[in-house]
DNA sequence: CTAAAAATTGACGACCTGGTCAGGTTACAG
DNA sequence: CTGTAACCTGACCAGGTCGTCAATTTTTAG
């Protein structure tokens, strides 16, 4: 990369890059690593596949890219907790903040699902202690609010964990979520509903305190 | 199949088609469909290629053969809701039976999940008309429940969505797990804790009902 | 305009893929 | 023992896979 000609490498570099790792998260998250074809991608590109390996090395360099580059929007994208909030608003907005993130970005959702369900090979350790990392900073304000009596003592870091997978479903596996909801789609009102049903069943619980026998 | 030499064929058959299914369900989990490939079947189940396809006729007949099996398996396993239940317990005994079928075959989980992520491409119509039918019968154990006091007044559908999130994940998405919960592999106290973390928090909830302000 | 840097691309190679098939072996009924 | 049905498998094929490369065109700085 030149120094000088910044300017219009950017242009024509950053583009061509844009659209191969925008079509590039499409077919992976369509197919997982192992069955995308870079003819697919270079096809829906509109490139020919010789110039795919101009901008990337590899189909790995692409797909490693992809995940590194999903991880950042991640955290950005999500809402985050603070001690001094109140914890059940707090919970909702977090629950609320992943659940649009699944809606607006899918293919980075199932992409990424694919790739810890084949074993996460590709997640790079670096990315992996950021995630880490970032959880264990969650689970701090929880337990400080455990701590002050705001929250049941539960076991923080399972907690997160049904909130990832609650959550997640929604984006990874639509199909199910639209059977069992008898939609052929979901739409923003169903993605309310499940904010509500998540929130409104972890804060106040399914079971009334007095409980009716039969 | 001839009907006379039933045994022989049975023996033969039926222990060469279980290990090509054992072994492909392996397969199948790691890559997917796509990225599959028969030699490595074949390879692992100690067979020539050949012989692979004198029991099937192509990728997609494994591929199918094991999905329908083990959405059979499944609610097998499921502990099953009935309305004369006390829901507390009921939810808790289907939470763990969940997590212990999550457990115990986590390859048919991330196949599953594959499958699904993927976009359902091979799962049947049957099949999935057999899942929704599951989920209404559920869901209206539920809805009994609700109309008589006994549970708060949520949407049972997204309720069971979240269920299966919770549960899914730690099978689909283990390396998550593991690194949420700082382990390197998942013990059955584990798997105690998440059941404990789930059902008592969409039970009783997670906020205390007098909750005091900071 | 010119020269160099950047971008493009058709053709190709080495290997892998699902799937076939013909000719063999094994097991068993009678 | 004999015939036949079931079972096995090495060799093969047509098409697809990732990745390379040399030759060309486009862009830009000066």
């Amino acid at each position: 990369m030149a120094r000088t000609t910044e300017k219009l490498d950017e242009k024509i570099r950053a583009r061509n890059i844009r659209i191969i790792l925008d079509v590039a998260t499409d077919v992976f998250s369509r197919k997982g690593f192992d069955g995308a074809r870079i003819a697919e991608i270079a096809e829906l590109a509109n490139l020919p596949k010789a110039n795919i390996y101009y901008y990337f090395s590899s189909k790995e360099d692409i797909y490693s890219t992809i995940i590194t580059n999903l991880i950042a929007g991640w955290d950005d994208a999500l809402s985050k907790l603070r001690v001094d909030q109140d914890p059940a608003d707090a919970l909702r907005q977090y629950v609320r903040a992943k659940l649009v993130y699944a809606r607006e970005n899918p293919r980075e959702s199932r992409l990424f699902a694919s790739e810890i369900i084949q074993g996460a090979r590709f997640l790079s350790k670096k990315d992996r202690a950021h995630m880490r990392a970032a959880t264990d900073r969650y689970v701090a304000v929880l337990d400080q609010w455990m701590q002050e009596g705001r929250m049941r003592k539960i076991d923080a870091r399972h907690f997160f964990i049904m909130l990832w997978g609650a959550t997640q479903f929604y984006s990874d596996f639509e199909p199910l979520a639209c059977d069992a909801l008898h939609r052929n789609s979901l739409s923003e009102q169903d993605y309310d509903s499940a904010v509500d049903t998540i929130v409104s069943s972890i804060v106040s619980g399914v079971i009334p305190v007095a409980q009716p026998n039969r």
